[in-house]
DNA sequence: AATCACGAAATTATCGAAACTTTCGAGCGC
DNA sequence: GCGCTCGAAAGTTTCGATAATTTCGTGATT
């Protein structure tokens, strides 16, 4: 992933991915005004280029726009976090059952490899240690991407990428950073166990409660 | 939908409305580059116009945008075609198995007429009638549609339109703008009934099988 | 003949100003 | 007090110019 470093102009690739990784981290609240007149200052260009990282960004579903009324950050909802989870289940269940029918050797190397690290970073975590919070959703988007990555369909996986980080942007707004849950390493040793076993009725089974599971770090009075 | 007048000076939504409108009825072919400096003369605006147009329409996916080398329509092969078809084929039965669930008589009715429309507009052109491709695209559209209305998640039909439309981009642009089949109203009928009838894996299989046989109007000899 | 270096032409990215639209608050009449 | 109109301020869109990058043709070199 390209980094932005603040001495150099930056060019519209760097504003593009430093602005997403700040999104991600939820610097930002739902439903923000995006003004690129603001956001400018902070990477010395001209409004116009941040309008057209705005732009990029909406294509990502990160950002929200409207003709005439700018950007915003979407609006969260308990209903459409929700209803993004269960449409990122559909996708990834999808994508696993196919990875199950075709990975080779290689696939459950990188699988396990990918849940091995995880695993270290969660037992970090449980220890204690602090800001982490990158590193973990790097993890795991690491882990579910491999799940699906035999699956064969370029297009399926790609599509993955777009409303795996489209829910993740949502959970992490509604929750306000938290992203670590109990029980979240169980379930994932039960995923790869289920995958490697090829047992895809169980595995899908253990995919779509592992997300749903996913909503339980919000807050109580979330609307 | 807005349409564009040439008379009247163009905004940036007519230019989108406009040249999305082009795209779908294939006027442009897979891969061709699409320069800001060209398109902007038709419209008589900023190039700097086109570009954002070129933008908004790559957030669809209905352009590809890289990185200092422009716009270009998407390329498209066998592969992509057959691999956005069971992506959209996945999200569609997903909405159609929620919409068997969920309908109300509202739903049915809704549904009955938009199939009605349909079987008109199929018999005109089996009758013969010319340049009814835009219409049977509009109609064909509007019955999937309404077949997953009634799911109950804003997200999912938002999303069946994003990979409905980029789908059956794919397919004009390589079939070059026949869209017709024989079959095609037969297949209706049948998707009707079992969901009027409530079959939900009835209904599954009919519309798996119906959105892999629209992929017979290739040419054979398309790569 | 093939490869490479060079530079001109075409294309793309960025900019800041001007034109236009929306938002917001003050003042007015009911 | 409530709702309206008006106008200033803020924000958004469009523009044409300039800077940066890529593409392509030419000719020299191996």
């Amino acid at each position: 992933m390209n980094h932005y470093d603040p001495a150099r102009p930056a060019s519209s690739l760097d504003i593009y991915w430093d602005l997403r990784k700040r999104m991600i981290a939820a610097e930002f609240g739902a439903g923000d005004k995006l003004k690129p007149d603001e956001l400018r200052e902070k990477y010395g260009c001209a409004a116009s280029t941040i309008r057209e990282v705005l732009f990029r960004l909406s294509c990502d579903r990160l950002v929200s726009f409207q003709d005439q009324r700018g950007f915003r950050m979407p609006q969260v909802s308990r209903k459409s976090l929700y209803e993004l989870t269960e449409l990122r289940s559909l996708v990834e269940r999808e994508g696993a059952r196919l990875s199950l029918q075709n990975g080779d050797l290689e696939w459950e190397a990188d699988l396990t490899a990918a849940h091995h690290k995880l695993t270290h970073v969660e037992t970090s975590i449980i220890k204690g240690a602090q800001n982490y919070d990158q590193v973990l959703a790097g993890s795991e988007w690491q882990f579910h991407r491999t799940l699906i990555s035999a699956c064969g369909s370029e297009t399926l996986k790609d599509h993955y990428r777009d409303v795996h980080d489209r829910q993740r942007l949502s959970l992490v707004m509604a929750a306000g950073g938290a992203a670590y849950r109990d029980g979240n390493t169980q379930e994932h040793q039960a995923i790869l166990d289920a995958a490697l076993a090829r047992d895809a009725t169980k595995c899908d089974e253990l995919l779509d409660a592992h997300l749903r599971r996913g909503l339980e770090v919000l807050k109580l009075n979330f609307t």
